[in-house]
DNA sequence: GGTCCAAGACCGTCGGATAG
DNA sequence: CTATCCGACGGTCTTGGACC
């Protein structure tokens, strides 16, 4: 069994590269994401192993779930400053197994998953009248398809599954691109730009608002409280905050977001 | 402390180049 | 042809200094 691999803690690497060696698992350490979508893509690796290394792991989550659509096993190895199983899980990791004293737990969980057929865990999002079908990159509007190419579905699914939150450049840039790669800001505004055209194009009137936070990044907003759903209480408003802070989110995450499984598209 | 202004940084948009 | 990336340009915003 090939895997590749990336990780924060070396010290944890090297072992889990040592451990996993002795039962015949070959796993490389990968400098970067876009290094690890490189290696699938050429057939080198039949899973992924991420180490739950806190905000790291989500921004590799991202990104690989988009780019790999679910065929390829992504497991997680609980680590130190770890987001934990439910919410790796959330993120659209396959599986979790802890690696305290033994690699055994984790063994357990590869079999299991690598070289069986996939299912999805999380093929869609919901933000008020919008719909996102990972499976199809396509984002729906009152029954109306509005069709994205990869970048621009892999952008809009980071910025709807946080509506309603600030998402920095560089985290935009980390999750469609890759950590690792080196894209110019000039490129992630030229997608933001071609986004918005799409989702207010066709539509009576704009109830989206991707908005630019000056200096800090992106965040999508609704603009039209309708039944069923809320516009997002930030607690303070942003003109109490301090100028380089105004329209960073101060509470949880909206209530409007929804998370769609399969049967539900 | 409050206001004004200039400089620099940033953003939105358009258009061209390149690769597949 | 399409998707992606980047340069150019003009407009907007932020910041810091000068002045009252």
């Amino acid at each position: 069994m090939k895997l590749v691999g990336l990780f924060i803690n070396k010290a944890r690497q090297a072992a889990l590269v040592r451990d996993l060696s002795s039962h015949g698992v070959e796993l490389r350490p990968m400098p970067s994401s876009a290094a690890v979508l490189h290696a699938l893509k050429r057939g080198e690796a039949q899973a992924v192993l991420l180490e739950d290394a806190d905000t790291s792991l989500i921004d590799w989550l991202a990104m690989l779930q988009l780019r790999l659509g679910g065929i390829v096993p992504i497991l997680v190895v609980g680590g130190d400053n770890a987001v934990g199983m439910v919410d790796a899980m959330a993120h659209g990791a396959t599986d979790y197994a802890d690696y305290v004293d033994s690699v055994e737990p984790l063994l357990t969980r590869l079999r299991a998953r690598v070289g069986r057929p996939q299912q999805l865990r999380r093929m869609g999002l919901e933000v008020g009248p919008y719909a996102l079908d990972a499976a199809a990159s396509a984002v729906r509007r009152d029954d109306r398809e509005i069709s994205l190419t990869a970048r621009e579905f892999a952008l809009a699914w980071v910025l709807f599954s946080n509506a309603g939150r600030v998402v920095s450049a560089s985290s935009l840039t980390a999750r469609v691109w890759g950590g690792g790669t080196d894209i110019c800001k000039r490129t992630l505004e030229q997608h933001v730009y071609r986004l918005r055209r799409k989702l207010s194009c066709g539509a009576t009137e704009s109830v989206v608002r991707i908005q630019a936070v000056y200096s800090i990044g992106y965040r999508l907003d609704l603009l039209h409280e309708q039944p069923g759903w809320a516009a997002p209480d930030y607690g303070i408003a942003a003109t109490e905050l301090p100028l380089h802070a105004r329209g960073l989110p101060q509470e949880q995450p909206p209530g409007y977001l929804r998370h769609l499984w399969p049967g539900e598209l």
